[in-house]
Formats: structure tokens, C-alpha cells, sequence
RNA sequence: GCGGAAGUGGCGGAACUGGCAGACGCGCUAGCCUCAGGAGCUAGUGGGAGCAAUCCCAUCGGGGUUCAAAUCCCCGCUUCCGCACCA
């Protein structure tokens, strides 16, 4: 009988949802497994890049079930977003009609594939009663004082008509259009995630399951930095270098400084001035960004007093000074930053060395090249000359608190989240604005503020609800008097941040989900996404797990316990992608291969976190591995079906070895896919078992069958058959039947191994003289090591090399090799 | 500039705590089977020398540690990724 996978793919898909094969309830008598992908957005299509997150996610949760965890794999739909929008803009259909459309076939492609989800958790995050807790935790979050609005210069896609996030400006440009962000300035709404910044940086050292790059990544990106506040007269300072301040020559603030309007209203000539720092306000990231872009600045005609050398300093107004960091002023010291350097080289400022290498020379001697910027030793700094960099650190700071000219403090990259976006389709923001009684939340009991029917699309940058008045005018929830409503949507990475808690409890109409629902199946154990998501959105949800703790509904610190980055699928050696047109659709392979050989093909070409490149020739030998598998089940099944259980006694040298092989390769393949996640070397491992298969059943044929051969294979079949699985299901599913079993694959127990089959009672032994391999011993297993030195030592073509020379030594590594060491 | 990861046959990749480099697959070669094969089966396949047994060389380059290095350390090169005037 030919393999046919197609037919197969059909029947056990059917049976699967016929008999919940995957469903799951809380069950406190089992350990709890929660495998997830991170969902989807509904683009429309997905190609073998996407779906291979979705298929190590199943090999994973598949092979939990049969390891006997009660497995939560759910699967659901990030479905707001911008470019259901955009379309709509061009085309005239709603996003609500295409982003269900999009579900739709999407879902297809997935169970098509026989990804093993409990759908009857399924959810969009546009749906009303999903969106009704973002908008019930907003609220929660207003009144705890982690939701507040500010006016804020933003940064703005001028072709999304969007604001964007920082973590949303990549390269200076929008991270989902590249359109050059310009700056705008708006009142938004900000999530407060400041207030974590010490404790997301902290969590990261439980995170001991995430890939390192994801975890530099997020640290970097907190960007903790310790350092003093210093006031020098009435300006604030940061620096993390206080031990050069005698050789602060000058201060510098940022065009955005809250004092440079005061310092023009004083100058000289006030419309001058403005005019100067207008034009470094508009010099926007992008042009910051675009390279080197000229340090440049103008003195403020005002001088402040260093507090160590009570010399008064020029305030500089630079534009390299970023307004939002720090304090958004700093202290120069031109002679240990290189930044600085080069603008005191500009503009002809002082340039004072207070550091040195060397504390023996001296101060150095004529013209600097470039700023020293290692720590060293103190020179020319008043009392604390002498102390090392690391010492005057702590002293000045001591100093400097004692004398209350400041303090010692953190400061954080990491900024808080602006949430507001102009756009229609995301979740409405549940605010309301009143005359006489300012912001007003929505109350809970009239929760959701449901997004209204918007027809009309026409991208322009006001936001889209603002032209629907009767979703704008409403009245004061407080009052009973005339106001009106947030007209801004929620970014949609707050729909992301927490969707799976919602996966534990996602009927729930009375909270985001049951807390006790949440405690038994939180944190995610096995957590897969790709990498692009390393900031965003694995911050973000880090973020909301700390509001949830706060909130009472949970008590763990961190939401992902183990982390998986999936690597991409390359065609072409480019990313799959519809404008490039070289994606691969699963559903092409499918009518072709069938869906394991994709699932297999797309597991054996290279470990899960490795970009891959689609080739379909790989694909083919996948397919015909299938068959080879298949066609040796065929052709024995019914022995296999009728030999009795396997006994280790009067077993023959074949039958022994092929016991083996099956014991090892159960030790192989297990730990290869619960522990390593090398699901590559998983898959190698079922292969080998295949060709040691072919070679006994060609045995079994010149004469050499009997009854306890056939038991012997029957059990390395049925092994074979388990653990190809979860990487074949239907295949598998369909030979497990075959060979009598009338009990689904899913509910069968992963097999086990016996370490004492599993391991050779006669091992082979390379044998090295100098290093250098010269021969193998063959020996039994427990060879203890004076015998080994001894039999290596006999052995002629060893002989041979040691010949007339004096043995300075024999190295036996037990069971693995020994080394003969000679002048 | 700072940080992270990686560099192994013609290709994808294996090599678990330092212990036989190249498992497994793709591709290629030969043979068998077949009316036929883009099916299947068997064997071979890192480079070089040799009829052969066998020997030499080989994991980006150069040093080092070790009885033993793809693996550990130092220097350098290359590629990919992240951050980027963060004071």
C-alpha cells in the first residue's frame, strides 16, 4: 500500500476534533504544561515561516501530553492593528470584515496542518469581550496611578498618521513602514512602566531559560546607569563620572531644557535665541540619527557655579544633549569625554585634565589627541587628589550629599509607554472628558466602550472616532453635564501583553480571567515567538504581569519561564515576504507532501532557533523518509501485531543489537526534545532507528526470523511509531492503528528506556598513541582500566608505534578511549 | 563605538561534561530491480598519496593550555543581529 498522506491528513483531523483529543481543564492531580506560540496577527496568508513557530510549539505540546502533563496549547488572534486600516483606506473594506476573513483562512491553514490547538479557547483581541478588559484594566491602572496623561512631544509616522512608541522607532524611522519619524506634540495617555524599570531589570536574572541575546537585549534597552545628581547652581546634572568634575569646564542642556525658555526671556536678544534653539528642536531623531550629524551650540550668556571648584562655568545650550534623559543636562568635561572634546575643541572652551593614567607623570604635557576616558587617578581635584576613579566615586557622592548639592541616584533609559494612538482599530480608550469635573473614567458596570461602526476610512491624521458624534458626545458619568470621549485607540500592544491569562480563563465575563485558573496554569512554561518581539512585546507583558501582582490576581514575578526564539525561513537567501514574492504556502506543500513531511522537513533542517533556508529538495527527502517508514510498517505489521512482549533472555547478537538501538534511541529522543530542544537530532535519531530497521527486517527475510525476533521488532516499531508523533502525527497516528491499537496516539504513554538495554555491553575503544588514533579495542563494557592499559599496550599495531620508545605514560578515560603517551 | 551570537565537506547540519571530526539528510557516483522512472533497494562519497594494507593533512587565521582541543584561554579576521551622542 502506497503512502498517501493526504487521505490520512483528513481522517485523523477529524477524529481529533470529534473526540477533543486536545482539550483541557484545570486537573490539580497532574502536572500542568502551558506550550504557546505567540499568536497571530491576521495578516492573510501564512507562509512556512510562520507556521514553523506553530509546528516546534505542537512537536513540544504533543510530546508533554504523552509525557503525561496536562498540556494547555491554546491559540488565538492579534487582530487590531494598522494594516487592516491602511487596507481599508485603499480598498473600502472594513477592517473588521478582512481581519475575520483573515482568521478564517488562517485557522485552516493551522488545522490543516494538524497543529494540535484546543480551539475552543480561540479569541481576537477585537472582540468586545476581549477588548472590555483592556479597557477595565486602563481604568485599574488610572486609578492606581500607572495610566496618566501627559502633553508630550511624540514620535509621529507621518504615513501611518500614528504616534509611535520609542520601542516602535527603529533606525529613526517607523518600525512597520520605515517612514522618517518626525515629532509632534500631543496629549497622550502613558502607561507608567517606569515605576518596574528596577524591578523588569531584576526579573531578568530569574529568566535563566531565555536566550541570552533576549536578555542583553532587555537590560540594555532598561539601560540602568548609576551615577550622582550634582546642582550646579541652579541647574540639575547627571553624570556617572562625578570623580572628573574639577574638570567640568562647562555645562551643557539640552535644547529641550525646561530652563532655555527662561535663559532666552533674559538674554540679550530673546528672538535670537529662540530662533537658535528652534532650530535644534526641529534637528528631530531622524536627523540625529542619519549619521553624524554636527555638535553644535551656543553659549546662554549665563554662568553657574561648579560646586567642588566653586569656579563659575559658561551654560552651554547643545544639541547633542538628549532633553529626556537624565536630568537633560550634563556637565563637560572636555578633557575625559570624547563628546565633549570635540565641542570644547570647537568652540575654543576650556579643556582641564583631572584624570591620569599614570599618577607618576604629571600632568601631561601639551595638546591632547582625544579625550582620556578610562578611569584612573585623580589629579588637580582639590582634596581628593590622589584616589583612584572607583574610590572618588564614592567620595564625591558622600561629599556631595553631606553638602546637600545633591545626590546619589539611577537613572533608566527605559521611558514610559505612550498607549495613544489616532487610529480606529484598536480598543477605544474608556476616558471621558468633562467641563466641570476634568477625566472621567467610564464606569466598569458600562464597560465595553464599544468601537462604533466606522465607514468611512480616509487615513487623514485626526483620529477616525472624533467623526462619529455619537460616540464622542456623551454625558459625565459624574455630573450628568455634557462631555466627551477619549477619541484615541490603544496601541495593540496592549492587547498582546496579556492575552495569555486570557487563554486560561477566555469566557470569563466577570474579570480578565479567574485568578485560581490563572495560578494553576501560569507562568507559560515553553514560550516561542520570533525574535523581533525580544523588546516590545516580552517587556511589555513582563510589565503587565507586575500590574497583575499588584492587582492581586496573580503572585508570580515572571509571565514566560522558558523562551524559544524561532529562527526564520529564508528563500532565496531573503526573508519570505508577499512584496518580495518568494513566500512558500504551506497549503502548496500540503496537496503535494502532505502536512508531516512539511512538519518534518521543517523540524529536521536545523535547530528551532536557526534561520533556515526553504529548499524543496529537503522537503522531498522528509517525504521519503515518511515512506520508508511507511512501507516498512506495511510490510511487517501483522507480525509486529501477533509477537508476544519482548524478554531480555535467549535474545541473538541481531535481536540484541536492534533492543539497543531502540533503548538508545528513546534515551536520544527524549532528551533531544524535552531538554535540549534539538529537534533536528531528535528527527537523525528516528532515522537511524529506520535504517537499523531496514537492515534486521532484511535479516528477518534470508532466513533469520523468529519469535523473538519479532518481538524485538515489534517493539522497536511501536517506539518508532510513538515518538515519530509528534513530528508526523497523522502518519503515525494512522500506523499506530495499523498495528492494532485502537486507542489514539494522544492518549498513549511516551515510551520509556531501560538505561542497562539502552547501554553497549561491548564497547569499541579507540586507541591513541601521542593523540593520534592507531586502533580500537573491542571490549565488554565494565573493562575495568588496568585491564584496558594492559590489552592497549598488546595490541600489535599499537606495538608496532611504541616500538623502542619509552611509554611516559597511559591515559585510560573509562569507556571512551586511552591514549599512549611515548618520548 | 558598545553589546550579543556565530564561523565544521559541494549544501543543511552532528559531535551531550575536552576523548574516534563529519552522525542524519540533501546532492553526486556506481550497481541491482524495473516495460519505464524524477520510484525502490545496495554500496561509495572531506582533501592528498598509494594497486593495497595504510599514511599524511583537515573544524576562519595565528599563538597557547592539555596525554588529548571543533570544544578551554589569548591575539586577529569575517558574517549576522541588537543598541547607538544615555552623560
Amino acid at each position: 500500500m502506497d503512502y498517501r498522506p493526504q487521505a490520512l491528513d483528513k481522517k485523523w483531523q477529524e477524529r481529533w476534533t470529534n473526540a477533543h483529543a486536545f482539550d483541557s481543564t484545570e486537573d490539580p492531580s497532574r502536572p500542568k504544561y502551558y506550550c504557546l506560540e505567540m499568536f497571530a496577527y491576521p495578516s492573510g496568508h501564512a507562509h512556512v515561516g510562520h507556521v514553523r513557530n506553530y509546528i516546534i510549539g505542537d512537536v513540544i505540546a504533543r510530546t508533554k501530553r504523552m509525557r503525561g502533563y496536562n498540556v494547555l496549547h491554546p491559540f488565538g488572534w492579534d487582530a487590531f492593528g494598522l494594516p487592516a486600516e491602511n487596507a481599508a483606506i485603499q480598498s473600502g473594506i472594513h477592517p473588521e470584515t478582512s481581519t475575520l476573513a483573515n482568521i478564517a483562512h488562517m485557522k485552516g491553514q493551522l488545522q490543516r496542518l494538524g497543529i494540535s490547538y484546543e480551539w475552543r479557547r480561540e479569541f481576537a483581541t477585537c472582540e468586545p469581550t476581549y477588548y472590555k478588559w483592556n479597557q477595565w484594566l486602563f481604568i485599574k491602572m488610572f486609578e492606581r496611578g500607572l495610566a496618566y496623561r501627559r502633553r508630550s512631544s511624540v514620535n509621529w509616522c507621518e504615513k501611518d498618521q500614528t504616534v509611535l512608541a520609542n520601542e516602535q522607532v527603529v533606525d529613526g524611522g517607523c518600525w512597520r513602514c520605515g517612514t522618517p519619524v518626525t515629532t509632534k506634540t500631543l496629549e497622550q495617555w502613558f502607561f507608567k512602566i517606569t515605576q518596574y524599570a528596577d524591578d523588569l531589570l531584576k526579573g531578568i536574572d530569574q529568566l535563566g531559560q531565555w536566550p541570552d541575546k533576549v536578555l542583553t537585549m532587555q537590560r540594555n534597552w532598561i539601560g540602568r546607569s548609576e551615577g550622582t545628581r550634582v546642582q550646579f547652581g541652579d541647574i540639575d546634572v547627571f553624570t556617572t563620572r562625578i570623580d572628573t568634575i574639577f574638570g567640568a569646564t562647562c555645562v551643557f542642556v539640552a535644547p529641550e531644557h525646561p530652563l532655555v525658555d527662561r535663559f532666552a526671556a533674559e538674554s540679550k536678544d530673546p528672538d535670537a535665541f529662540r530662533k537658535r534653539v528652534a532650530v535644534f528642536r526641529t534637528q528631530d531623531r531622524t536627523a540625529r540619527l542619519s549619521g553624524e550629524i554636527e555638535k553644535d551650540g551656543f553659549f546662554t550668556e549665563r554662568y553657574v557655579v561648579n560646586p567642588f571648584t566653586n569656579e563659575p562655568v559658561p551654560v552651554w545650550i547643545a544639541n547633542f544633549v538628549l532633553g529626556e534623559y537624565g536630568t537633560g543636562a550634563v556637565m563637560a568635561v572636555p578633557a575625559h569625554d570624547q563628546r565633549d572634546f570635540e565641542f570644547a575643541r570647537k568652540f575654543g572652551l576650556p579643556i582641564t585634565v583631572v584624570i591620569h593614567p599614570d599618577p607618576d607623570l604629571g600632568a601631561p604635557q601639551g595638546d591632547l589627541k582625544e579625550a582620556y576616558v578610562e578611569y584612573g587617578r585623580l589629579v588637580n581635584s582639590g582634596e581628593f587628589t590622589g584616589l583612584s576613579s572607583q574610590e572618588a566615586i564614592v567620595r564625591m557622592g558622600q561629599w556631595v550629599e553631606r553638602k546637600g548639592l545633591g545626590r546619589r541616584a539611577v537613572q533608566f533609559r527605559l521611558k514610559d509607554w505612550g498607549i495613544s494612538r489616532q487610529r480606529y482599530w484598536g480598543t477605544p480608550i474608556p476616558m471621558i472628558y468633562c467641563e466641570k469635573c476634568g477625566v472621567v473614567p467610564v464606569p466598569y458596570e458600562q464597560l465595553p466602550v464599544e468601537l462604533p461602526k466606522v465607514s468611512n476610512f480616509t487615513g487623514r491624521g485626526d483620529s477616525p472616532l472624533a467623526q462619529v458624534p455619537a460616540f464622542v458626545n456623551v454625558a459625565c458619568p459624574k455630573c450628568g453635564g455634557r462631555a466627551r470621549r477619549e477619541t484615541d485607540t490603544m496601541d495593540t500592544f496592549v492587547d498582546s501583553s496579556w492575552y495569555f491569562y486570557r487563554f486560561c480563563d477566555p469566557r470569563n465575563d466577570q474579570l480578565p480571567f479567574d485568578p485560581a485558573k490563572a495560578k494553576y496554569w501560569m507562568p507559560v512554561d515553553f514560550y516561542i515567538g520570533g525574535v523581533e518581539h525580544a523588546i516590545l512585546h516580552l517587556i511589555y507583558s513582563r510589565f503587565f504581569a507586575r500590574v497583575f501582582r499588584e492587582l492581586g490576581m496573580v503572585d508570580h514575578d515572571e509571565p514566560f519561564t522558558h523562551l524559544l526564539t524561532q529562527g526564520m525561513v529564508l528563500k532565496d537567501g531573503a526573508v519570505m515576504s508577499k512584496s518580495k514574492g518568494n513566500v512558500v504556502d504551506p497549503d502548496d506543500m500540503l496537496v503535494k507532501y502532505g502536512a508531516d513531511a512539511l512538519r518534518l522537513y521543517v523540524m529536521f533542517v536545523a535547530p528551532p532557533e536557526k534561520e533556515v533556508e526553504w529548499t524543496d529538495a529537503g522537503l522531498e527527502g522528509s517525504f521519503r523518509f515518511l515512506a520508508r517508514v511507511w512501507r516498512f510498517v506495511d510490510q511487517w505489521c501483522d507480525e509486529a501485531k501477533n509477537a508476544a512482549a519482548v524478554s531480555a533472555a535467549g535474545l541473538n547478537e541481531a535481536e540484541r543489537r536492534l533492543r539497543r538501538k531502540t533503548h538508545d534511541t528513546i534515551r536520544r529522543v527524549t532528551t533531544d526534545v524535552e531538554e535540549r530542544i534539538h529537534l533536528n537530532t531528535a528527527v537523525s535519531a528516528l532515522m537511524e532507528l529506520v535504517n537499523d530497521l531496514y537492515a534486521f527486517g532484511e535479516k528477518l527475510q534470508n532466513g533469520g526470523a523468529r519469535p523473538q525476533g519479532y518481538s524485538v521488532l515489534r517493539e522497536a516499531v511501536e517506539a518508532l511509531v510513538v515518538m515519530l508523533s509528534p513530528f508526523a502525527p497523522h502518519t503515525a497516528e494512522e500506523l499506530w492503528e495499523r498495528l492494532g491499537h485502537t486507542e489514539g496516539l494522544s492518549r498513549v504513554a511516551w515510551p520509556s528506556y531501560d538505561e542497562q538495554v539502552a547501554k553497549a555491553d561491548e564497547i569499541v575503544v579507540p586507541i591513541q598513541v601521542n593523540g593520534k588514533l592507531r586502533s580500537r579495542l573491542t571490549v565488554p563494557a565494565e573493562t575495568p582500566e588496568s585491564e584496558m592499559r594492559e590489552r592497549a599496550l598488546a595490541d600489535p599495531a599499537v606495538k608496532a608505534y611504541i616500538a623502542g620508545r619509552m611509554i611516559k605514560a597511559v591515559v585510560v578515560a573509562k569507556g571512551r578511549l586511552v591514549n599512549v603517551v611515548v618520548e
